[in-house]
DNA sequence: AATGAATGAGAATTCATTCAT
DNA sequence: AATGAATGAATTCTCATTCAT
C-alpha cells in the first residue's frame, strides 16, 4: 500500500475514533506509523488532507455500493443488491455517515463540489432511478423524492442498529428493503405486467 | 434571555457557521457578546458547554417536533403533524443533523446516556408507534423498522433539500409523506374499516 | 514600560544578537521575560512584530538624531549637533544599522512606505539641508548627494570604528566633521560673508 | 560553471530576493537546478556553505573593485576608477551590502576572521591610501578616517539610489567624485605641485 | 458577577539533514 | 556523483483556562 493510501487510511481511523475534537497531524502519523513531515509531502496541509480524505472515502463507498453489480441483473435484483450493500456498508464502518457530514465543515468544501462529485461516483444509481421513472415502472415523482423512501430506508435502518435500537434480522430486514421497493413502484405500470 | 441561554444560543450559530474546526471560546463569547471568563462562570469547561449543548439542542428539537400536538387528533393527524415538523425542522436549522452527529464525539458523551436522553424527548413519538404496533394498526415489524421506511423519510427528503438536490413542493411533500404512511399500515387492520 | 515596548526592546536585543538566523519568538519571549502568547496579544504575527520593530527603531534614532536640537542654533552648530548625534547613535548601538538593512527583508515592507516614514522623520535634517541649498550657502548639488559627502560621513566613520579599524579620537573627529561640513558649502556664497 | 559556483550563485540570488527570512536549503537547491543531496556534497551544511558565500561575494566584489587597474595609472585615475567601480558595484548588487552585514550573523563567522580576509582583498586600497598619507600627498590622518570622506561616498550615494532618493546624473557624480577626492589633499603638498 | 490580560501546553507546519537507490 | 523521499526537531501560532481587578 502506497504511503499516500496509508496515511488516508489512518486519517479516516483517526477522525472515526477521536473526531475532528481531537483530530491531529500527530495521531495521524502515529496511525499511519510515518513521521509527521512524511504527511505533508503528499498533503499540503490539514485542509488539503481532509478534502483528499473526503474523496477517498466517497470513491470507496461507492465501490462497496455496487459490489457484484451487472448489468444483467433484473431491476429489483439491482434494487436488492444495492439496498443491502448500502445497509452493510454503514453497519461495516459505522462513523463513516458521521465523517462524511463533518467533512462539510472543512474550509473550502463546497457543497456544489461535493455534489459533482457524487453525481459521478452515484451516477449509476440515479441513472438506474431516472430509467425507472422515464419507463412509469416508478411513481411519477422527483428521483430525490423516490430516494427518500425508498433508497434512503437502508441507511436510516442501518442508523438505527448503529444506535443499538435495533437489532437486524434477515426475514424482516427483506421486507423492509420489499417494502421500500413496492412503495415506488407505479400502480398502473404493474397492471400492465 | 438568561446569559447561560445567551452563550448556549451562540454556541451552536458558531458550530454550525464553523463546526469544530474552529469552535473555539473566544469565537463563542464574541458571538454571545460576552467575556470569555463568563462562560467559566456558566460551564465548568469546553466539554461541560458542548455536553450542555448537545441537550439543549435536542430539548428544542423534541419542543420543534410536537409543536401543535394535541391527544385529540387523530393518529394520521398527529403523524402528519409530527412529520412535517420534523421536515420543516431540518430545513431551518439545517447543520443540526450534523451537529448532533458531531457532538457524539465528545469525549464523555456516551452513547447509552444519548440513548437514555432521547428515549425521554422522542417517548411521544416511541409510544404513538408502539400504540400503533400493538393495536395492529401498523405493521408487525420492529419499532424502529417501521421507524425507518415512515418518520426517517421526512428527515432523509429534508435532507435532499438541503443538499440543493431537491425542491421541496407542497403536493410532492403530502404525496411523499402519505405514502410513508402507508407503507406501516396494517392491510388486515384497515380492511376491517 | 508597557508590555507592548518591553517586546519591542526585547526583539531588538534579540535581532542584534543573533540576527533573523535565529529570530525566534520563543528567544524574544524569554528575553522579554513575557509568555509566548503575550506576544500575540500586542502583535498578530512575526511578521507584524518586525514591522513594528522597524517603526520603533527608526522613531527612536531620529529622537537621539535630534537630542538638542535648538531652532535659535546656528546652521553649523545645527550640523555639528547632528552629526555628532549620528556618530554616538551609531557607535551606542552598532547592530542597529545592520537590523535596519535586514527589515527590508520582512516580506511586506516595502521601501517606498519605508521612505515615506524616513521623509517624516527625518524632515528636519531634510529641510535644513533644503533651506542651505535655496540660501545658496550649501553648494547647488541635488540634496542626496550632499547627503553623501557631508552627513553620511558620521556614519561611514562610526562603521569603521564598529569595524574595529579605528579609534575615536576627539581632535581628529572634528576635524572630519569640519571637513564635511566645509565640502558642502558654495564658494561663492561664503565669499559673500 | 561548476555545480560548486551554480550553488554559490544561487545562494546569494536566494538571499537577496527572500533574505534569511526565507533562505532554505529548498529554495537554493530549485534555484541551483540541483537535487537538495547535492549541496551536501560540496558544503558540509548550511552553516558551512552561508561561510563560503560570504567569501565568494568577497572575492567577487573585489575583483569588480579593481577591475581596470593598473600600476601605470596616476593616483587620481587610480581614484577615479575605484570610486565609480565601487558606485557602480553597489548598484548592480543593490542587495549585497546588506547581505554583507547579514552574513556576519552567521554562527561562527567572527569579525577578526573577516577583517583579516577584508585586508586581503582591499590590499591594494589600503596601501594606495597609506602610500598618499606617507608620500604627505592626502591630510594626515588616520587612514580610515579619511576613508569616511572619500571612498566612502561612494557607497553612501550608491545606497541613496538603492533608496530611489536619488537618480544619478554624470556630470553631478564626477562632482562628488571629484569633492570627495579634493577634501582629502594635503593643501601643503600640493601647493608643491 | 463580569472582565480580559496573561499563560503555556499543544497543534500545524517547516526545513536541515540523512540515506537507500 | 546525484537524487529526493523520509525524518523529526524546532518553529510559529492557537486557544483553553486562570486570576487579579
Amino acid at each position: 500500500m502506497s504511503k499516500r493510501t496509508q496515511i488516508l487510511n489512518a486519517s479516516e481511523t483517526v477522525l472515526a475514533t477521536y473526531g475532528f475534537y481531537a483530530f491531529s497531524m500527530q495521531h495521524v502519523a502515529e496511525a499511519a506509523e510515518v513521521a509527521i513531515g512524511t504527511i505533508y509531502r503528499y498533503f499540503a496541509n490539514k485542509e488539503a488532507l481532509l478534502c483528499e480524505l473526503n474523496k477517498f472515502i466517497r470513491e470507496d463507498a461507492a465501490a462497496k455500493l455496487f459490489n457484484g453489480w451487472q448489468d444483467s441483473l433484473s431491476a429489483k435484483e439491482k434494487y436488492d443488491l444495492v439496498w443491502e450493500n448500502a445497509f452493510h456498508c454503514v453497519l461495516s464502518t459505522p462513523k463513516r455517515l458521521t465523517l462524511i457530514e463533518m467533512l462539510h465543515f472543512v474550509p473550502n468544501m463546497h457543497q456544489t463540489e461535493i455534489n459533482l462529485f457524487e453525481d459521478q461516483t452515484f451516477k449509476r444509481l440515479f441513472d438506474f432511478y431516472q430509467q425507472g421513472i422515464d419507463s412509469k415502472r416508478f411513481l411519477d415523482w422527483d428521483l430525490f423524492a423516490l430516494f427518500s423512501v425508498s433508497f434512503d430506508t437502508s441507511i436510516a435502518l442501518a442508523k438505527q442498529v448503529i444506535r443499538g435500537r435495533y437489532e437486524p434480522n434477515q426475514t424482516e430486514l427483506k421486507k423492509v428493503r420489499d417494502a421500500s421497493w413496492a412503495i415506488i413502484q407505479n400502480p398502473d405500470f404493474n397492471q400492465q405486467d
